[in-house]
DNA sequence: CCTGATGGTCAGCAGTGCTGACGATCAGCT
DNA sequence: AGCTGATCGTCAGCACTGCTGACCATCAGG
């Protein structure tokens, strides 16, 4: 990873980079988050359910780009902890509305300041500006639409 | 996904990022080579092992930045499909050197074009100048040394 | 020959994310 | 009302990945 053979056979394969990248940030982010109880995908469920008015889990689940199923053990974890809770919503009774209680509100203030400032010392080795880019391209690419199977009849 | 809510809590956040659009690059490098029956990992297998002399398990393991128990079930799907060769090293007879054989080296010639064009698809949404600029920026940040656990003593 | 270290192998475990099924509920229709 | 199909949450089970720990064969040094 210094600069040998390495180099020459995959520095530049996209899917070496984004898989080891993205490790090593898992990495820094599961240390920086490791103090207030939760991991990326915990606080990832919190952003999302302060962003708007209480959420289904479903919807929760679409936002975050999980399935329902994986969604139903991140909440179960979170409401453990006592960082969310579940209601069953009244207008329809199908769904769970999930909310953040008020130890939920606090740690996530917290654990976005320690996410905001490990990803600041993760872009550190890089001028500000590729960083700016680096965040824009990437949603570039996630807004880029699907394609899907090549097919003949397409 | 689409400019909704989705945005303004998770698209600028890195780890979101970089988890998805590794996701989506590794669909679309599934595709691209399933024709030639091996997946992203076994062609990374592939390529370090002709970049240079023949290697040692650990030393292509060590490239690719796998464990090297992970090392063993790759090559043993690699040699299942007659790309590669396990022999016994003579020189210290602990260690196994693989090689491609014939039908890997053919392999690889066709599954590196395709992923050489999917990488192009991919990267079809950005501005040339930006491709070229993820991949530096990748790098850099993959070059950059590791942070351990904060220590008090440090 | 011992001894300690190294390389390959395997069993077992943990994390992640899926599918398929189920019960409860809703909406539309009759 | 009752029936039907769809939706949501839940759970069991599976697959994939990647690790640890143990084992054996082998090497290097004394």
């Amino acid at each position: 990873m210094t600069g040998d053979a390495t180099s020459e056979a995959l520095a530049s394969r996209l899917g070496y980079l984004l898989k080891h990248v993205q490790l090593r940030l898992a990495e820094q982010s599961a240390r920086a988050l490791a103090p207030f109880g939760i991991d990326g995908r915990e606080l990832a469920v919190l952003v999302v359910l302060t962003a708007q008015n209480p959420l289904s889990q479903l919807e929760a689940a679409g936002r975050l780009g999980v399935d329902r199923t994986t969604m139903v053990a991140l909440v179960d974890a979170l409401e453990h902890k006592g960082l969310v809770e579940r209601r069953r919503s009244e207008q329809d009774r199908r769904k769970n509305t999930v909310q953040l209680t008020p130890a939920g509100q606090d740690c996530l203030r917290g654990a976005e300041r320690a996410r905001e400032e490990m990803e600041r010392q993760f872009l550190a080795p890089l001028a500000a500006r590729d960083a700016d880019r680096l965040v824009l391209t990437l949603q570039t690419l996630l807004s880029a639409p699907d394609r899907p199977a090549p097919s003949n009849a397409g």
